[in-house]
DNA sequence: TACAATTTACCGAACGATCGGTAAAAATTT
DNA sequence: AAATTTTTACCGATCGTTCGGTAAATTGTA
């Protein structure tokens, strides 16, 4: 019989799409062979240590994600500051399909998962965090300011994904991202 | 041997402690038992439905828990609106132990959950934003402020959860209920 | 270039353990 | 004794995981 091969790129995203949308606990093998049309057999083959170092893969992907479409973003310059948030926050609203998609972060959070991948997790948030009090500074906001800014986008981002999900109101994230956005560039003097 | 008699009202408390620690996939039947005491089989006889129904019960006492904790609170009158604030937001903290506990609506919101507890949670979540609303209201906000305060301290309630878990800050939780409380009783006129 | 040796990638089948769920016996209450 | 509740014992299905083996790609050798 014909076998898949399937590209690691293709695989990652594919388990990615499984484990945000299902969970750790709710992932199951079967679901994420077919899902990357591997057999459960040759997942093994490219992840020895199952599905604990498959949920490790996609966590570094979306570290690398985040460096390179967060945290570099300043680095490509010749842009002003307000180019430089709507590129960040117009990648964020890509991430999570403008609210529809979860968290792969907060899917990998809890259950059985709680204390598997904390360090890890916690370090992409850091990256985040200092990325986007980065751009707070630029926009002539003090240290404190920055990094309050920094935090309830985070919060919010995270928030709002679950309460505009329980409510049923598709509209609500990019709603917020906008008030945020707006809330970075009004500088007080 | 002599078999355990648990008070409903101690089955249900269990159940949602493991329900809101391990979500719904990962609360296996065997983990329920353990945590009420009770076999099984015994598990089943109360709830026929098995899992799918100890959750229902979980959220109908949750319902319960918010209408008689945040709604009615301002029923029992003779009070200022800062005591009525008060009280809701101590009802909030206690329910989430200043943070370290997870939201049981959330994680009935997500896997193989998703679909099944919807409607509830959802009113659930209009139930404890009206109340906040109305809070907001008496403190002399209009009525597109008090819903946005409303909406905010739910979203940052559940956003706030999530982050202060993965940076491993357990102070954020009591900060932002501080925050939001001076924001609501700070009017602009 | 041709051919053999080795490595890499994938797969079907099965493992023990645990999953959610059930039937019937034993214990308790009324 | 009748009814209710908990128990033991068990079921088929699925869990994550492993094994034995095959197909394809790569490397080494002539």
């Amino acid at each position: 019989m014909a076998y898949a091969k399937v590209e690691h790129d293709v695989v990652i995203d594919k388990l990615m799409e499984v484990f945000r949308s299902s969970g750790y606990d709710g992932a199951s093998m079967a679901t994420l062979a077919q899902a990357t049309q591997l057999k459960k057999a040759s997942l093994y083959h490219r992840f020895p240590q199952g599905k604990e170092e498959m949920a490790h893969a996609v966590l570094r992907y979306v570290a690398t994600w985040a460096k390179s479409r967060i945290a570099d973003v300043p680095v490509v310059s010749d842009s002003t500051p307000e180019d430089r948030l709507d590129t960040a926050l117009k990648a964020i609203d890509e991430l999570y399909d403008g609210g529809r998609l979860d968290c792969i972060l907060r899917a990998l959070s809890h259950g059985s998962a709680a204390n598997l991948f904390q360090k890890e997790i916690g370090a992409i948030f850091e990256t985040l965090i200092r990325s986007f009090k980065h751009l707070a500074l630029e926009f002539g906001h003090n240290e404190q300011q920055a990094q309050q800014l920094a935090n309830e986008l985070m919060v919010k981002i995270q928030g709002t994904l679950i309460v505009q999900r329980s409510l049923g109101q598709p509209s609500m994230f990019k709603a917020m991202l906008a008030e945020m956005s707006a809330k970075f560039m009004k500088t007080h003097f």
